[in-house]
RNA sequence: CGGAGUGUGGCUCAGUCUGGUAGAGCACCGCGUUCGGGACGCGGGGGUCGCAGGUUCGAAUCCUGCCACUCCGACCA
């Protein structure tokens, strides 16, 4: 992409309206344009983070066994009705009339919608396991939105649900996701700790948060510190027995604010104890047969009865998540997008558009990072060299190549990477070679 | 939803107390000098001062009502 093609308006100042850093840098970024409280149209930059952490999200879930769908955004409230949360969901539901008078909603979440396409299709045990996600733009209509997308109104999310026979098959389902999601979050470049959270009316085990650490985190939480060194499991036996890679990690001490055990903690050595900021930015449980009792989805068992499913629900922040990674990564200059989530690969500098020179060598350089597949964006706009720098330090992309006069002259580029400020002055060939290794 | 605050060009803000021809910096346009970490000079364009009433000879400024947005608290991917 060449930048003077491009739409980047990046700001020298924050927007008075942000006050987290990952929101005014999104806003000086050129990444969101706020429409609404807490509702954000996603300019070019921002875009194109979304969908790359999107697709990242996409390839776990598929590995893990999921099944994607696309369910609308709009919801009959009917179907609410019949699992009884038309009532209980309060005023952070969007309630919509169509020109018929049938009463709708903007989706906060999907069980009933996927219970609903469920029980239509699937009618046996030898169907199961079963595991559906989508990743769609939900609305809740949040009595006070914040922390910009970390925190908006509408916000896309992938939402997964598992069917089960029974609740051992339940938990082998939650098991994928739970590994699943250690996996997203490793190759997003974040650092998270799987928490026990409050599973709510059905109790037990199965429901977990999933916090990355940051400074600015909106949560206290409280953990062993071997929790951030293990790192994800990565690919696995996906059908074999997953449960002591789980119990490895909820073994350990985890816990948010709300959960906190200080006695607990106090037992965990003093110098494995942690304590810091969080931001949530998953969250799975096991429900049990909380839909699919008063919703019908039943299947037959072995003996022929019919026997309501097992459920569980899983879900990913993926447009929090484009805050939340700022929020852990992010320097005075602005953004540092880890590799694999980067609006572009490499930004090439060109310090004087219009000498040819200089200009050739840019455009040599752009060429090759295209054809190697790094998604160069390529700065040949008309502006002087410490704006250039300025702007694409704040934009995060974890690449710059730098060609100029001075450099051309003696036949070398500058490369610096974005996470560590570090500088090199190389022959063309040579610093292509740093960038692609 | 309780409490607090803010609305003035795209962005940051001054002006409001004490009514009297709407300002600055950045951004934008033109010309020139510049050009390796957000340059400088000269000239220029752009604002129903959140909206609606009211008071007044005269309202960004005073009064009333409404709206929007932000922050703190209780709740959430």
């Amino acid at each position: 992409m060449r930048l003077s093609r491009y739409f980047m308006p990046t700001l020298r100042e924050a927007p008075s309206d942000a006050q987290v850093v990952s929101h005014q840098l999104m806003l000086r970024a050129g990444m969101i344009r706020q429409e609404a409280a807490g509702i954000y149209a996603w300019l070019p930059l921002g875009l194109r983070v979304l969908k790359k952490i999107e697709q990242i999200v996409r390839e776990e879930m598929d590995r893990a066994g999921a099944i994607e769908v696309l369910m609308p955004t709009l919801q009959l409230a009917d179907l609410w009705r019949e699992s009884g949360r038309y009532e209980d969901y309060g005023d952070e539901m969007l309630r919509i009339t169509d020109r018929h008078k049938r009463d709708l909603l903007y989706g906060p979440t999907a069980e009933e919608v996927i219970t609903e396409i469920f029980r239509a299709y699937v009618k046996s045990y030898k169907d199961l396991p079963k595991n559906f996600y989508n990743i769609q733009w939900k609305f809740r209509d949040e009595r006070r939105p914040r922390f910009g997308v970390m925190r908006g109104r509408e916000f896309l999310m992938k939402d997964a649900y598992s069917f089960d026979v029974d609740e051992a098959a339940a938990r082998r389902s939650y098991n994928r996701m739970f590994i699943a999601y250690l996996n997203t979050y490793a190759r997003l470049g974040l650092n998270v700790v799987p928490m026990k959270a409050d599973p709510g009316p059905i109790g037990g085990d199965l429901s977990h948060e999933f916090i990355i650490l940051a400074d600015t985190g909106e949560s206290q939480v409280f953990c062993h510190k071997d929790l951030i060194e293990m790192g994800a499991p990565g690919d696995v036996d996906w059908d074999g027995d997953l449960q002591p890679l789980v119990e490895q990690r909820t073994n350990l001490y985890a816990a948010t604010e709300e959960m906190h055990d200080e006695a607990a903690f106090a037992a965990v050595p003093e110098d494995k104890r942690l304590s810091a900021r969080g931001i949530e930015v998953g969250h799975i449980f096991y429900f049990g047969e909380k839909y699919s009792k008063p919703m019908k989805a039943e299947v037959a068992g072995p003996d022929g009865q019919n026997r309501p499913i097992h459920g569980g629900s899983y879900g990913v922040g993926v447009s929090r998540l484009t805050g939340a990674i700022i929020e852990a990564s992010h320097d005075e200059a602005g953004i540092i997008w880890p590799d694999a989530v980067a609006p572009f690969g490499v930004a090439v500098i060109n310090l004087r558009p219009g000498d040819a020179a200089v200009d050739e060598v840019a455009e040599t350089a752009y060429q090759a990072l295209i054809a190697a597949g790094k998604d160069p964006l390529l700065d040949d706009s008309d502006q002087r060299p410490g704006a250039k720098f300025a702007a694409i330090d704040l934009v995060g992309i974890p690449w710059q190549l730098v060609v100029g006069p001075k450099g051309v002259a003696d036949g070398t580029v500058e490369i610096k990477r974005r996470a560590t400020g570090e500088k090199q002055t190389l022959p063309l060939e040579q610093a292509l070679k740093v960038i692609t290794a």
